[in-house]
DNA sequence: CTAAATAGCGTAGCAGGTACGCAGTACTGG
DNA sequence: CCAGTACTGCGTACCTGCTACGCTATTTAG
């Protein structure tokens, strides 16, 4: 593991920026096959199955081999983060802003639900890998055409991550939630039916009254219709304040 | 520890329903103390520093004591995270269903500002403790006036919560990795310029060219300009959807 | 008073992260 | 060709943390 000079270390890791060094023997491991078994684990058997002792034994290599490349397990999942959201299919030619970025964001959904472990590591600074940054700028080219200042576009971006960051959430989390208790989600109505007194929580107790949760909710990961409501009003929220701004001028 | 029968034990643990015993010795713990030391180490020290021996130090007792009151560590993180929400502030009367999902959300951040790990720890399940029913209670109550059905409502308030833990998530972890490598954030500008190939990431660039990364980004906590933005600009969705769904009667 | 039920707790096992230092390896300059 | 050098892989050992288990002390019912 060698230094670059400005950048911190994982930056340099995500990168693929090391010094290589003529002399010694040649690694037996990149960084890049530590992360790729890293990830397959945690796909197979969630987050918590990520060992570095499992990790180096899917590689055949011992436990503290790892650690002449990674700096520590945490440096491990920051890598691995960014790695986990590859790049974003190419957006397709001549659609306006509001469908590319629907489209935009189905695809960070599709990428993560493939790694159901992802809403489970800490943001751990400003986007900066590769990955990433090439999703960020996915995002910001769909406003290309709208007149927005540069600004403006990270703003509504941003806003957009904000969003989708929450759908992760709990996307993710209740469908990890479920695959644990599944009764839990079953008996949703009933438990708060028990536990609810009207006079405390009126307006639940209105919900509940009317329905709402009466059918078993059998969660389904995949099932983006309430995230599609909620984008939509944002996007219709975007769709004004770009009206605003371009009058203004 | 006894069972409520139709209950999932962790509900039952956060309503404080477990049938008291008469025989043997009192307990000289409660789980409502076990609780509030576990989040004064947390809000002093961090997560990490939440351990059942630390906790069980803390309140002069054993660690293998807190299993009497507990089921696992997991389970009492659940219970830390209802608790740590408290109960909303009581909606000022009379303002409309903007201004009072406004205040709401502010009142959201606030609570969670002051307890910084709350973003680390997973949503375990659709909301179920008194304080989170609470909040969910307030959301609802908001859109009384409004003529949407409970079941949009609902829709509305998810949306909105959707949003809000985007939020808590930037900006809980962003703090933390702020207080972490302050460097990281003070040279973002020149990281991204340093590393950003305008070929593969031309609108970053633009972005980049504009300057919009420019003076070193002292990060705040507190900030909500940011997030103000996005949020006005979902209930600018919202508002929008309301005076259609109202019109349509 | 005896039995039952329950609280607190000591011990011990197990898993996981990682500091440290040694041994082996490949290149470099003389 | 050989010593020096920088590097990789890895075994050992330590520490921290969760928790199963079973013992002892305590309280109440009968």
């Amino acid at each position: 593991m060698s230094e670059q000079p400005d950048l911190p270390a994982d930056v340099a890791l995500m990168w693929g920026l090391r010094a290589v060094s003529k002399r010694g023997p040649k690694p037996s491991l990149t960084v890049e096959d530590i992360v790729r078994a890293a990830i397959e684990i945690a796909d197979a058997e969630g987050l918590a199955a990520v060992s570095m002792a499992r990790v180096a034994e899917r590689l055949g290599n011992s436990t503290m081999a790892l650690y002449r490349h990674v700096k520590s397990k945490d440096d491990l999942l920051v890598v691995m983060q960014d790695a986990a959201l590859e790049r974003p299919r190419p957006m397709p030619d001549g659609v306006d802003w509001r469908t590319a970025l629907v489209f935009w964001a189905d695809g960070v959904m599709t990428a993560v639900r493939k790694h159901r472990w992802y809403s489970k590591l800490a943001i751990s600074g400003p986007p900066a890998g590769p990955n990433n940054l090439a999703w960020f700028d996915a995002a910001l080219g769909a406003l290309d055409g709208t007149g927005l200042s540069e600004e403006s576009k990270v703003g509504v971006v941003m806003g957009l991550m904000t969003y989708i960051q929450g759908q992760m959430r709990l996307s993710l989390d209740l469908a990890a939630a479920y695959a644990d208790h599944p009764d839990t989600f079953s008996r949703y109505g009933a438990t708060l039916a028990r536990v609810i007194d009207p006079r405390e929580y009126p307006a639940l107790a209105q919900v509940l009254a009317a329905g709402v949760f009466e059918e078993p909710t059998t969660f389904d990961d995949s099932d983006d219709t309430d995230f599609d409501f909620g984008l939509q009003l944002y996007l219709d929220g975007v769709e004004r304040f770009i009206e605003r701004v371009c009058q203004d001028k």
